[in-house]
DNA sequence: AAATTAGGTCACAAGGTCAC
DNA sequence: GTGACCTTGTGACCTAATTT
């Protein structure tokens, strides 16, 4: 197994390529990120699992596509390390229109979302310094035709372009964006022109250059992102147009992202010899706050003016990472649950999420609750409703509720790679026959109130579906859209 | 040097890229070229048209013009490709004013009927999946420099239904001259002339208000379903709202459909004047499996698992108008369904409608089903499997499933107008009470088989709103498309 | 030398534009 | 509405510089 043998010599099909079908690796396993190099030479001698270690195929850390060496420090791809290079190079920064923490975990994935395609890079430890920016001393190309006309070295400009690229995802979708022209030379054939992409902004000394395009930029003036800073220093903030909303965005450099990201996951990190740390730190939770320094504040002014979210909505999601992790806890406590793999446990919370941010919230705001789906939707106020008929008065029970919820057995075909079915299986019909002593007495409507939790089940599970359908906002709040 | 010339003209073949083998006519991939086309290109010494000579010229496989490389998945031209992009992301709906066979194969030909245009885009292999769907909450009106003037005080929801013709009578025949731009008008707001178009429904959005926007049809937003043909016969047409559009649906039935779509061309089942199809691409179209390598070079973009139409879906869809009827009347066998107000009935049947087809489906074709489930999709293989450990035997039984499905007392707050609430839950419950006493014995996993019908229930519910929120087909089979 | 990995190249296929 | 023509980002492949 050599670089050659993967490039040229080996007729690899590439068409074989699959994509691993685990969704985010196991960012704490360090089997995916060997700390050394001698790891990488799968020899007979390798103690470590042989998970895949299938012939010479080694996986890009960022997108599980085929790897082709260590690139700026990982193992990445052909299309990983020319993305980061491209974006550093250009100093591009990028927004994520979900919530920061899109799967790119896949090579149809890995296009979803730049800025969390970056992010990811940077995670797994790729290593901006090893990329020479904008070097003026560039090598000349072999073929370079150097034209006569050059009249702009270094132009800068800000265009606005509200163009959506990526489009590999019909969910995702991406606003406009401002722009500045690469850094780089210009390429012999190819003219310069506004970027869409959810490129934020990107260089400090842009200069605004004329509009290059006499036919193109006229049009590209009328929407999109415009920076209320001043051209000469780095716009703080951002006005982009998503959704036909505008978001006011802060903006942050790449450096203060190195460093927020590096200092998350290795202090003692270094120019020289950079390796990827062991073991990440975790990724980052869904509307987990950390990774996420924009300012909220700003954003949700804006979002105000935004359509129907539904009253009962904004109360779940409401603190809903708080009350995630409560909701985790709760579950945890648990031993059916907590004796599960810890990646079963995240997969299986993960699929459940919405449908225990809403048990969890409706039983911590009972009243505010209750009151606020008469006005809400029927999806909504049935639900809520039927919860009320339950009748259940201890938390105890509540997390009888929420680990019927989170264990139900039938999601895990959903999920990509359950490690111990059997087990999941055992939890769920015992926390079920537990279910069935506990609520065997009669409730409302003469009927069982282990029914009447079943039918609950039901009806989470149709909002549950309902909200994974739906795109997320900025805030990871499903935009509900009108329905039927 | 023009784009065309990135094609033709491109004096260093650096590499041996895929498609770069132009000078290998069409015999070095087969996939590539059917059967049909390259037949055209080898004897074009006849009668085929000299500009197929041209050793690099590639056609599109919808309208046999130059193809300007491979869009969504298929060698297209320019113009077959923008066709797609457009109404893809419009969502656009057309009907066909002939026999849904025209011939769109020529480039003049292929204006000639937008849905079998559209068709043919799709049989040809076009994945809309890789286009990036319109945000359903803007539309960007063309030209936007002139917002100044902009009387209509109302934006509302302009719902435009150019619909010249709703049901497809193959008895009344149009004429030749039937399909013409008089029964339309046009719709955007530019001062061209009227635009034909057999377009069913835009997605043009609501905020935008078109002064020259023309309602057809008044049609109330929030009826749901309704009839406007006569109650003793086969309603000919169907009003229905879905996805907060109006759609108006021809009742025949999707096997009717099918069998229209799928072999009017071979077969002289049409009344009247038949055109011959253009002969298609042995290319599957995307509704069935979605595995078939686009090129053997790229397949890792459309790798595995576009699992878009499922196979257990289809089979669910299919004759899905006499099973829906049987469904009913199975319902209604019972006094508990039967005795409800016919409105009521009415409204829980149409809202329960896709669990129901799945039930009855199930039993109808249980051994057919459960091996079609293996290869399907997560949930519907779950699905498949709990209701195969329900253990159902007798019609009874399912009945009662489907009764449960039919009567679920929460599913009332999603229906508008229920006339008798009381009568229904009370009908709920005797249900439910039935199923308990009926269902007792312990089944699988040792939970009793009341549990096991009340967690099927969870899953049918997961598929209805799934299916809900899906795009519905020109056959009324929701568009599983991939989500974010 | 061989292996590795920077940076560079450019066909390709997304989406937009606007005269028609 | 159509489609010729424009833009872009992407990534498979290349070359050269550096290390082993
Ligand atoms: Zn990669
Ligand atoms: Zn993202
Ligand atoms: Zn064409
Ligand atoms: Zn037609």
């Amino acid at each position: 197994m050599s670089y050659f043998h993967l490039y040229g010599c080996l007729p690899i099909p590439r068409d074989l390529r699959m994509e691993s079908s685990a969704l985010i690796p196991n960012l704490g396993d360090p089997r995916n990120f060997p700390p050394t190099s001698s790891a990488l030479v799968n020899f007979s001698s390798n103690s470590a699992p042989s998970r895949e270690n299938q012939s010479n195929f080694r996986q890009c850390q960022i997108c599980s596509d085929q790897a082709t060496g260590r690139h700026f420090g990982v193992l990445a791809c052909e299309g990983c390390k020319g993305f980061f290079r491209r974006n550093i190079q250009k100093n591009a920064r990028f927004i994520c229109f979900y919530n920061n923490n899109c799967d790119v975990y896949g090579i149809k994935k890995r296009k979803c979302c730049q800025k969390c395609r970056m992010d990811r890079c940077l995670q797994a430890g790729m290593n901006p310094a090893q990329i020479k920016k904008n070097n003026p001393t560039r090598k000349k190309p072999r073929n370079e035709k150097t034209p006569a006309s050059n009249p702009t070295p270094n132009p800068a400009t800000v265009t606005l372009n509200p163009v959506p690229r990526l489009s590999f995802d019909p969910a995702a979708g991406f606003g406009s964006s401002a722009r500045h022209t690469d850094l780089l030379l210009a390429r012999n054939n190819r003219t310069q022109s506004p970027s869409p992409s959810n490129e934020v902004e990107t260089s400090y000394e842009s200069t605004i250059s004329s509009p290059s395009k006499r036919s193109y930029s006229a049009v590209s003036q009328k929407t999109g992102a415009s920076s209320t800073g001043t051209a000469s220093t780095r716009p703080s903030v951002i006005r982009k147009e998503h959704n036909g909303r505008i978001w006011i965005i802060d903006t942050e450099t790449s450096s203060e992202i190195l460093e927020r990201v590096h200092h998350a996951s290795d202090l003692g990190l270094n120019r020289g010899a950079h390796r990827p740390p062991a073991s990440l730190p975790p990724r980052k939770c869904w509307l987990s706050s950390w990774n996420q320094p924009q300012r909220m504040a700003d954003v949700k002014t804006e979002i105000r003016e935004r359509e129907t979210a539904d009253e009962v909505t904004k109360i779940v999601f409401k603190n809903s990472y708080e009350t995630s992790m409560a909701c985790k806890e709760l579950c945890q406590s648990c031993p059916c649950f907590s004796r599960l793999d810890e990646n079963d446990q995240n997969q299986l919370f993960e699929k459940a999420r919405y449908e225990l941010l809403i048990v969890y919230s409706y039983y911590q705001n009972k009243m505010t609750i209750k009151k606020t789906a008469e006005n809400s939707n029927n999806m909504m106020k049935q639900l809520i409703n039927s919860l009320d008929k339950c009748d259940i008065k201890t938390w105890e029970d509540v997390k009888l509720i929420m680990l019927l919820s989170v264990l139900s057995r039938d999601r895990l075909g959903k999920i990509n790679a359950i490690r111990d079915v059997k087990l999941i299986e055992e939890s769920s019909n015992e926390v079920v026959a537990q279910i069935e002593e506990q609520f065997a007495e009669v409730g409302e409507g003469g009927l069982k109130k282990s029914i009447l939790v079943m039918i609950v089940m039901s009806q989470l599970r149709e909002v549950n579906e309902f909200w994974n359908r739906c795109d997320l906002d900025i805030n990871g709040v499903p935009n509900e859209e009108e329905q039927h």
